[in-house]
DNA sequence: TCGATTATCAACCATAAGGTTTAATATCAT
DNA sequence: ATGATATTAAACCTTATGGTTGATAATCGA
């Protein structure tokens, strides 16, 4: 049950077939068969992964004939790094989660 | 089947409750028990939620008695969001993706 | 209009995820 | 030693995912 926009998110990231598509779509704007291409997989199951990406709010699809043009959307991307970036300090080493808590002991 | 370690990544990150455990550990170490607490799931359930997180490398575990203490390892969160910031440009609005095929054809 | 092309929908299948409960294991306290 | 505490393991259930194929819908080209 993906409720949270965040679970949406990081859920349409965790597969490599869609962080492909992604950044195939970094090239510019792609028809839902040049996405589907590269990947080893029916048309009907690239489509459903592009379905994925688009209610995740990363890929916006406009119809241009009879096919349909797929671009990135930046935005969520941000919003998943933003949340990242709250660990910042951690992975960089300037801060231990021990020390943190001792910090903020003293702080507050 | 999750092979990369990114779909690790990401799979891990993608349920609230795992989320809710990462943040609670940025107050440093933590048992199995004090992680769980919060959560209305069995402890069984909170359990197999951090082996989510320390199979993805999240989470470290060392004994201490007859608990174990949880603490949170960045390094990996780094892998995410060094992978989110590919996207920077995109998002910042500074590229859009077809201006950006289009920069590439002129560059090239 | 007819056939080919592009994409989605529907139904289905296998497997993985998230949850439960009931053992099992290890350690502490008495 | 015994019993309580802390955690994981096993078995199980339900639902979600990722994939398939075949049908449907929309549009292009002749």
């Amino acid at each position: 049950m993906v409720d949270n926009r965040l679970d949406t998110l990081f859920l349409a990231l965790s597969d490599p077939t869609r962080r492909g598509m992604l950044a195939d779509l970094k090239g510019g704007e792609k028809t839902v068969g040049e996405l589907a291409a590269p990947h080893r997989m029916s048309l009907a199951g690239a489509s459903k992964h592009l379905g994925v990406l688009t209610r995740a709010g990363l890929v916006e699809q406009r119809k241009a004939g009879r096919q349909r043009l797929c671009r990135l959307k930046g935005e969520r991307l941000r919003e998943a790094s933003d949340w990242l970036l709250q660990w910042e300090d951690f992975w960089n080493g300037r801060l231990d989660a021990l020390e943190t808590a001792l910090r903020e002991m003293g702080d507050g």
